[in-house]
DNA sequence: ACAAAACCTGTCTAAATGGTCAAGATTTGA
DNA sequence: TCAAATCTTGACCATTTAGACAGGTTTTGT
């Protein structure tokens, strides 16, 4: 994967046309998407795009590549001995500040998603699920320890990944309800609070700083 | 809007091509759908599609007002009288049941937010916002009745709107990570119960029924 | 019964779109 | 310095795609 990177990190071309099929790719999906457009983004023509990419999936394959490079799970190195209220708390407010500062990412995942992952299914079942799996381990030791309510592991990591990649996939509906032009840091301080809190509460867990201000 | 709806109630044609456009728009958006596919997808040859919709943004707008003509919200008609765990819930249980069974019109929904709304703008700030404030007011009462936690009314709609849509929207996700092959109603009941009762502990509610088996 | 209206569809067209190519510009290494 | 390698790009092509249209069939009202 990532065609031509291995051989030259001068090409600086190759980042910036990657970031404008990010965009175009993430709102127009892989069919709807337009080379000629995503030429445009990158301010370049259209056949410099294709000297750095084949053809449009191996483009899109590379953008997605470079999407998941990027995430390391934050919830990974979290074991049982740690504070389940601290581990999660950290984890959705780390996960809402990459729905707000970076929401191209994840509507660009949720637009494959919601194709049906033609081009992710094989990574959902052989990277993602195993690594659920793994952490739902960690978070039913912390149950059997009387350090958290029981429920369903699975369940509630769906919910923080719902409840936190919203602001990022439905940002303009979220805007458009609240009355907004765009996102501010107050708001992220109000979604993260209210996120941890109210999830936390929901498994039986008190929230470690209810107070605003939540960095990292 | 809808064309030629309003003249012969007689051309089932009509009802079959919108229903086979919501699917192709569902998983393409609007310009990586087909009309050669969503003809496929009729099984009618495509000139006969261009007789019902003069063209593809007509038949997109006719696709999504039907969708939303569909959607009654559950919260509407709940007041300060009623008991908020209980209209919460049932709320969230008639949510999570429309995803499981009806997930085209959620995804045809997220498809177009996450490319920026441009053709529901107007019904989000003129339609849904109104009716968000609305339900928020009902929710305030209850708070300030001591019915329920000191929480945003607006972060919760949109937690719960998130959480549900999740499981329409994210299907092969969730298959994916769950290693299943389709949904089945013991995950609808398992996902409602999850939902209701994280989302209403988490707002200071005790969740009206605990045990398995919610339907309605 | 029959004309008008509504409906159906094979065929065609103009535009959009993904992708190629060859010729030129620039960079690189010796 | 200079040739090979790499990069850039305008022009071009083949295919796909949205949409038009004319001539046919069926339905409808009287």
């Amino acid at each position: 994967m990532s065609p031509k990177a291995v051989k030259k990190p001068r090409d600086k071309h190759f980042t910036t046309i990657l970031l404008a099929a990010q965009e175009e790719f993430a709102t127009h999906g892989l069919k709807g998407a337009r080379m000629q457009a995503i030429a445009d983004r990158a301010d370049l023509p259209k056949a410099n795009v294709h000297y750095y990419f084949k053809n449009k999936v191996s483009l899109y394959l590379a953008v997605l590549d470079n999407i998941i490079a990027t995430w390391d799970d934050f919830l990974n190195d979290v074991n049982v001995d740690d504070d389940p209220a601290i581990a999660l708390d950290t984890f959705i407010r780390a996960k809402v500040r990459l729905s707000f500062e970076n929401p191209t990412a994840s509507r660009l995942f949720a637009n494959e998603i919601l194709q049906g992952a033609p081009y992710l299914s094989n990574y959902i079942s052989e990277v993602l699920r195993p690594r659920v799996i793994n952490r739902t381990k960690v978070i039913e030791e912390w149950m059997n320890a009387g350090k958290m309510a029981a429920t369903d592991p699975v369940l509630l990591i769906f919910m923080i990944w719902a409840t936190t990649q919203h602001y990022a996939d439905f940002q303009a509906q979220v805007l458009g309800i609240m009355g907004r032009k765009e996102y501010d840091d107050d708001l992220i301080n109000q979604v993260s609070n209210f996120t941890s809190q109210t999830i936390l509460r929901g498994c039986g867990l008190e929230p470690p700083n209810t107070n605003a201000r939540g960095n990292q």
